[in-house]
DNA sequence: CATGAATGAGTGTTCATTCAT
DNA sequence: TATGAATGAACACTCATTCAT
């Protein structure tokens, strides 16, 4: 079973290059997002929370929308890397899989805030399906669709099925499974998920 | 390969109960979510569309997310009896499960508004998961347990998953894979989708 | 020589289909024209000199300029029948000419703030040559040109020269006569005005 | 004929005195003018466009207004010597009145940014009759209204007209005649502006 | 001489909501 | 039952201006 990912990615590089107020404006929100939903923040609580103008928010950020994807891209940014890195190396497509599975769980399990947003809020945002983010998010989805498709080209996975849709279905699987964890507020554990998610994919769903 | 569903469900019974300025304003919002998001319709684009005067809507409805669940309960109310109808009768769980899939597909499939709706935006509405909209789908959500659950207990399924899980898989995958096509606008044909949900799910992924 | 136009052209019709916040409003604006720059003018400016709130002018009004054309549109509609009435009846194209020049002295002599509105301000918002306000000035600018045209067919006018240019000067000689009277705020005598335009542009101005 | 003014009259002397930053400025807005109304050009546009920081605007310019009159005033000045040159040696107050007439409309029709401005934008801008745009302005008038009282004074001119109005009727009539031009970016012949002008202003307009 | 950072006050605009008729 | 009129409160966004460095 994989371990925890290193111990807190460092999300934030203090790039002296990052004047103080930006850094504060996108902190302010990423506090924010834990308080209330995105569309109830308005510019007054981020410049409030930030102890900043409202005026500079627009300097750094051309819209609310603009700064909300700043700072997912830089809570998504880390992973991408990572994720890469993880299955390189590995043995097999199921093997692959199921490590990128354990990852999505991990992920959504360690930041609640954020899985909120991205498994609930900022899918319907006009826009959002032209955004970085979700060009973010398709890069991850990505990867998983590349692993299949060479599982099916060496022969592993059965190849009379579409990719996508397999990719759809694993990536749908993993969200509903941590749904219900993300909108009620309790745990769950990441090992146990990844294991009933890849049983019921992998294996025969018939009993023997 | 189950048919399509009967042509046309009832979706609104003319209550004589039900005012007209009632029924108007509650027809207005049906069309206008056809051609804009909920969140960006307002109060005074329903008034006008429905030819009644903004106050008027006071009367019906308390707030327009109120409005809106009245409008997807409508919606939905059909097909609750109907899932029910469909799958009694069928022998076996995995072919009672795919009927409930291939139901699924279809509804998403035919009304793209309502299924954007479901799938995107309502979701994230404040109150949702306590909304009875959230209840109605929760009650198909439940069908498709029982159905496991049924199958499990008749040695049917394989007992060492846990059923939610199984039944958050098998939705997210439903879900994920309409969601392409609810985004870019493009026809689906249930049949398809339904045969390789099931084929991922049911069977052993692993070639031979 | 002319007489002073019809005392009080009613400049406002009290239809009843007019709301009083609506009369209000315009009133408003008309007022503190007198005061201010139009530019100068904020919505908070309008609601409060017209007491009613900010929002209601939204409601009636798309925007500031909107509002403005309103305003003008009100003020100009009078003349434009009156300045055709006024030189139907009249013999000979330079006489009919003579009238109109009058007119428009009188009309700017009159009203300040509408002149210093129409002369200085209105004309460089983005727009304005769009209008409706500009399209009813054109209005009479036309009466001019078609009375050019038709004492250039009958033979009074000379017609080696360009009739629009003709009327362009007859306007630009009206309005910078007008001018200095309007920014410095002194009265003019329209009479004593009309007869210096009428003398250089219809006689030579050579001596003898 | 008039012929064209010289080539390319030197707008801009790079004194020693002008630091590099305000002449960067400077030449920032005569850009910006091009591409957009004055009003709706912001410090933010200026010093991007510049390449200089907004604060450093501060240092040579009171505020906005005062930046645009003086880039006019450097617009303007050149053509000040040049009115008073090109009408010595002339003989006869028509002759001289027919050159003045020329140049501002080869002025005008040369430079449509500042035609632009000069004949729509500048003029209801608060404290426009107080500058010093306005008193370069006046002194080509006044070159012109001094010519027409010579004429007078020599029995060229007949002088039973006001000079002030005569010389109001030319600026009027030289600007609505550029008017049309400037608005709808069309291109005039300054020869036959010139030529219509004078005939209607200096002879009978009645034929024969 | 020049800059980066930050500010404060205001702008037009939006909209759900109320109420007398 | 339904309407026309009006309201209040907030909202995102803009921009000239200042100041320490």
């Amino acid at each position: 079973m994989p371990k925890t990912l290193p111990d807190k990615i460092t999300q934030q590089k203090p790039d002296r290059s990052s004047p103080p107020g930006r850094v504060k404006i996108m902190k302010a929100l990423r506090d924010l997002l834990g308080e209330k939903e995105f569309s109830a923040i308005t510019w007054a609580d981020i410049a409030g929370t930030a102890g900043v103008n409202e005026g500079l928010i627009y300097k750094y950020f051309k819209d609310s929308r603009n700064l909300l994807h700043e700072v997912l891209k830089e809570f998504l940014k880390p992973y991408a890397d990572r994720m890469e890195l993880e299955i390189t190396g590995l043995e097999g497509a199921f093997n692959k899989l199921r490590k990128l599975i354990w990852i999505h769980f991990d992920i959504y399990n360690s930041d609640r805030i954020f899985a909120k947003i991205l498994l609930l809020e900022v899918r319907n945002y006009p826009g959002y399906f032209q955004s970085e983010t979700y060009k973010l998010i398709q890069h991850y989805a990505n990867i998983i669709l590349d692993t299949i498709k060479e599982g099916m080209r060496k022969g592993e996975i059965r190849d009379d099925v579409s990719p996508r849709n397999l990719r759809q279905i694993i990536i749908g699987g993993i969200e509903h499974c941590c749904l219900p964890g993300v909108i009620f507020k309790k745990k769950w554990s990441p090992d146990a998920l990844t294991e009933d998610l890849c049983t019921i994919l992998f294996n025969d769903l018939r009993k023997n």
